[in-house]
DNA sequence: CAAACACTTCGGCGAAGATCGTAGTGTTTT
DNA sequence: AAAACACTACGATCTTCGCCGAAGTGTTTG
């Protein structure tokens, strides 16, 4: 099942001026008429009709007849926010988009995320995880196999503590890179283990995480990531994205 | 400024089946080449090209050259989030939409928000109390006038107490209505002496509110507003929902 | 019952834009 | 240096779709 083809076909119905302005109009809940939207979108009405009829088949506003005029009002809430999605990166210019980018590089890197890592990094070390058998990760759960519980012991790394009272392991969708890092017990214990082994340090005040010299032998010795930051020398898809690419495919 | 051509503008971009193909294939955080895209998305190298320029122009995709090929990514995740919403609202036919307007249209017509009242009935007394000039609303605050301290002093709602240790008024998005209700201090007085008069109660252990017979006289004595729920006779745009529309345009 | 109103359907016009073939630039490989 | 490769620019074709005039249905008002 393709999303693609079905995204476009919502989007190319909000895509029309008319139309996205109509929807616009009831961004705030209202419930407008027919006539009402043909005059605010600035068509005449037999077009607002066509492009309402539109609407209301794709399930985006709801109707209601009364009497001999017809209310619209936006279909659900879902419809609002998916609005107000399109209208923050319509607002944002294509500048601004970069700098959140540029600023946030090493946000982008390696970070916390509450009590585990995120970030690049994090979301490398879950790939080699699953793609070593060491971890089977669902959708909304993970599980540690039999050679990951050697792996882990072998790091020194005890995962036995706190295991009842909390969720042992569980994917948490990285915020930057879309793809899964680890949370849970297992996702903590792994910033515990690489804080205290100097692998990273928090920066200033932020949620950003330093990799050091150290970090980046021992990441590399241990999950074979790259650790080092994208600087001049290795920037775009490094060896650890790709390899990303591929566990991602067979979960 | 009038987002709607904006949004508009976005939507087209991504309404393209194509684009829309291009998009999809990299939600999950890759990074993937221009003849890759070309062939996700099927169409021919050349207009591959053209639609990864419009998409780069637009400031949805980053662009990274690297030798002689050019790895695309989202852009940020704002991005990501915008597709999301509109592959929920894809994803979810026609028919869902409805259900959720139907199995809710209790907590549509009244509920409690944190502390404060929120839905049909809370966004109308907010109205009210805008366009009789009790309360000034800003875009993130709000200010009681001496003839709003008045009017709850008539009321018998006592607003001294806690004004200090809280924000005293403020709006707040109503999460069905997407306008305003009140919300800080006053929002709290307004629902505590709504429950201790028994405007409305408390239905079983949910956020939704029921509007009693002595609700529905008092809200209309008080505020001028129809506070029944949209039964079989009152259905639709009710005196209460035109009234806001007017209230809202003065803000 | 007739007139006004709100809205819909139909049909032709016209512009926007998606597509690909051909030809070009810049980069890597042999 | 030549060939292969990744991508871009241009131009012609073609489909799609928004648009409004004219005419038609159902509802309310006088």
């Amino acid at each position: 099942m393709d999303t693609g083809p079905k995204i476009a076909q919502v989007a190319a119905l909000v895509g029309d001026p008319a139309r996205a302005n109509m929807l616009s109009a009831l961004m705030d809940g209202r419930t407008l008429t027919a006539t009402e939207l043909a005059y605010l979108s600035g068509v005449a009405p037999q077009t607002a009709s066509g492009h309402l009829a539109k609407l209301s088949d794709a399930g985006l506003l709801a109707l209601e007849r009364r009497g001999r005029r017809r209310y619209f009002r936006l279909a659900s809430p879902l419809v609002a926010r998916m609005l107000e999605g399109l209208m923050v990166v319509a607002q944002e210019g294509p500048a601004r988009q970069r700098n959140l980018w540029r600023g946030g590089e090493t946000l982008r890197h390696a970070r916390t995320c509450y009590d585990h890592m995120a970030g690049r990094i994090a979301v490398a070390i879950a790939d080699r995880l699953v793609q070593q058998s060491f971890i089977l990760l669902d959708e909304d759960g993970g599980q540690l196999t039999d050679a990951g519980q050697s792996f882990f012991d072998g790091l020194g790394v005890d995962l036995c503590l706190a295991s009842k009272r909390r969720v042992f392991c569980r994917p948490c969708l990285d915020w930057s890179e879309r793809r899964p890092h680890l949370a849970g017990a297992v996702g903590a214990a792994i910033l515990r283990h690489a804080l205290d082994h100097a692998w990273v340090e928090h920066i200033r005040d932020s949620r950003a995480l330093l990799v050091t010299p150290v970090g980046v032998r021992e990441l590399a010795a241990t999950f074979g990531i790259e650790g080092a930051p994208p600087t001049d020398a290795c920037k775009g898809p490094v060896a650890s994205l790709s390899r990303g690419r591929a566990a991602v495919n067979s979960v």
